[in-house]
RNA sequence: GGCGCUUUCGUCUAGCGGCUAGGACACAUGCCUCUCACGCAUGGAACACGAGUUCGAUUCUCGUAGGCGCUACCA
């Protein structure tokens, strides 16, 4: 019988959510869509010595932020509650006890310390068939031995207890039949009774279980514990209805060895975070996508491909249009490497596919942070009408791609010159070496000369005295006079920021050059 | 060390026995032009290696090498 797809993102709360799991939810999010099943928002909180506060709500934000939408869970409700680990423990001992009384796990009393001992003692020691009868537990025990230690109170976990010799076959999607030799996993631990709580593996394949989870689809990293989940299943009974896994391969640092880290970041100048973090322990900041100027629709465009492509050559498309292409067999199956220059082509696509109007509120903040608002002479009045004046600049048709932009903040380098004179001329730059010469101070005084005589200022007014000029004179000012208002070879045509910037601050813009060049 | 996964331009990738090995990012050059950029055009750039199977391997099999992951009372 079909059963209704039904797929889950489960973090651990221990920090800011990593973008390698925000594609792993994105996954998870066009899987359950294409199918029309439902995504489910689980925590998984079974470590209590690694809780960090805030870290849930993050989480939460930056799928809000992102536009990825749950079903149901943790924030968003649900028949299958509680959708966190921490307010299960009950269940999961229902289920431990299962195991227990099956004779399918045992109870160890052997401290962290003993066991480092062991480990210390014994190269590759492991606690598994091989070993596990010399070991302090219910199975070298006997019931009465068992009974008064854990009524002393002494602290134990439950191993699983795994039978040696047999081959387990992981059926994965993206890589196909997965084989290995139960001899080569460990005893794993379950249950801890100083926490009451289990460990991840439980708590996985019960709460996957009781929230009738169709497929699992995570991070590669899991690939090596599926054999143990596949053996869980089957322990409890629940081979039939065992989903379907998938392992996504790994994200990869840009640059050397390993997979992508918060440090790469750092080096490299780029967020690993969706939305910015500070760390509640340490102060520390971190940068994300959202507060670097980032669309989330880029982010997430970015993110699909790092790992799927729909076949063809299509790169930029919608969130629905991944929806329909979406194919979890089509995976890649190799890490990829986090090539962050990509990501800001996808931000320009993205910014370019928006009127420039829109980004008024992203430009605002821009022009402020360099101190426009401030300047007494400027009345706020005037500062909205340059805003106006620039952004059409820029979002002129067939103009509007002309800027090569990938955030909005992009805009004030390539742009200042219309709000502010240049502070100094730079001899060594390039295009002011190349068009500032001996006697170019003279063409510019014969040019203002000339510019004094108009009364009319507008790009026309302006033509009609410079161009008989120029074409009298065989004097080509332009570059000239770009160096005197701009300061480099940036901008738009001289006319047109001449009409802009008037006729006194032109000209005094042009004195001020001749004066210090 | 053991176990597993993996390997096409610098990067992300297409390819599913026969192709001049395709696209995108990045890079370089040219055109356009009063500058920058955009745009357009062009260019360089890859099947890790070795055995098989086959008339024929980038594609299938097996080795080797490299890369990645796991190897906790973390997820």
């Amino acid at each position: 019988m079909e059963r209704k797809v039904r797929v889950r993102f489960a973090p651990s709360p221990t920090g800011p959510l990593h973008i390698g799991g925000v594609r792993t939810a994105l996954y998870n999010y066009l899987f359950a869509r294409q199918h029309g099943g439902d995504l489910i928002f689980r925590i998984e909180d079974t470590d209590s010595t690694r809780f960090v506060p805030g870290a849930e709500e993050y989480i939460i934000e930056a799928f809000k932020w992102l536009g990825i939408k749950f079903d149901e869970g943790v924030s968003f409700g649900g028949e299958h509650g509680p959708y966190r680990q921490s307010e299960r423990r009950d269940i999961y001992k229902q289920y431990v006890k299962q195991l227990l009384d099956a004779d399918k796990a045992y109870i160890a009393f052997d401290t962290p310390e003993e066991l480092d001992a062991k480990r210390a003692e014994i190269e590759n020691f492991q606690y598994d068939a091989s070993t596990r009868m010399q070991m302090r537990n219910s199975l070298t025990l006997s019931k009465e031995e068992v009974d008064s230690l854990i009524a002393e109170g002494h602290q134990y976990v439950v191993r699983f207890k795994i039978e040696p010799g047999r081959d387990v076959h992981v059926d994965d999607i993206i890589r196909g039949d997965v084989n290995i030799n139960s001899s080569v996993l460990d005893d794993k631990v379950l249950y801890k009774s100083a926490d009451q709580l289990p460990t991840y593996h439980l708590a996985n394949i019960v709460d996957d279980h009781l929230m009738e989870v169709t497929h699992v689809i995570r991070g590669e990293e899991w690939l090596p514990s599926a054999p143990l989940h596949v053996l869980l299943y089957e322990a409890f009974g629940w081979a039939d209805t065992m989903p379907r896994f998938a392992h996504l391969p790994l994200l990869l640092k840009p640059v050397g060895n390993g997979k992508l880290s918060k440090r790469d970041g750092d080096k490299l100048g780029f967020p690993v975070f969706p939305l910015e973090w500070h760390d509640p322990k340490s102060g520390e900041m971190s940068s994300g996508y959202r507060e670097q100027g980032y669309l989330p629709q880029a982010v997430v465009n970015f993110l699909a491909l790092l790992g799927w492509n729909p076949g063809n050559d299509q790169e930029v498309m919608t969130l629905d249009e991944m929806v329909q292409l979406f194919d979890l067999s089509k995976c890649s199956k190799a890490g990829a490497r986090f090539d962050y220059i990509k990501a800001q082509w996808f931000n320009h696509q993205y910014l370019l596919a928006q009127d420039a109007i829109d980004w008024t509120p992203a430009f605002d903040k821009i022009l402020r942070d360099n101190g426009i608002e401030s300047t007494p002479e400027r009345e706020a009045q005037v500062v909205d009408m340059m805003k106006l004046k620039v952004i059409e600049y820029v979002d002129k048709e067939g103009n509007k791609k002309k800027r090569n932009i990938s955030f909005v903040s992009d805009l004030w380098p390539l742009t200042k010159f219309f709000f502010v004179a240049p502070e100094t001329y730079d001899k060594e730059d390039k295009f002011v070496r190349k068009n500032w010469k001996e006697d170019t101070s003279d063409m510019m005084r014969q040019l203002v000369a000339q510019l004094e005589t108009i009364d009319d200022f507008s790009v026309e007014g302006q033509k009609a005295v410079v161009d008989p000029w120029a074409e009298t004179t065989g004097a080509r000012p332009w570059n000239a006079w770009r160096v005197a208002l701009v300061g480099t070879g940036q901008g738009p045509d001289m006319y047109e920021l001449s009409a802009f910037l008037g006729k006194d601050e032109t000209i005094r813009r042009i004195n001020n050059a001749i004066n210090s060049l």
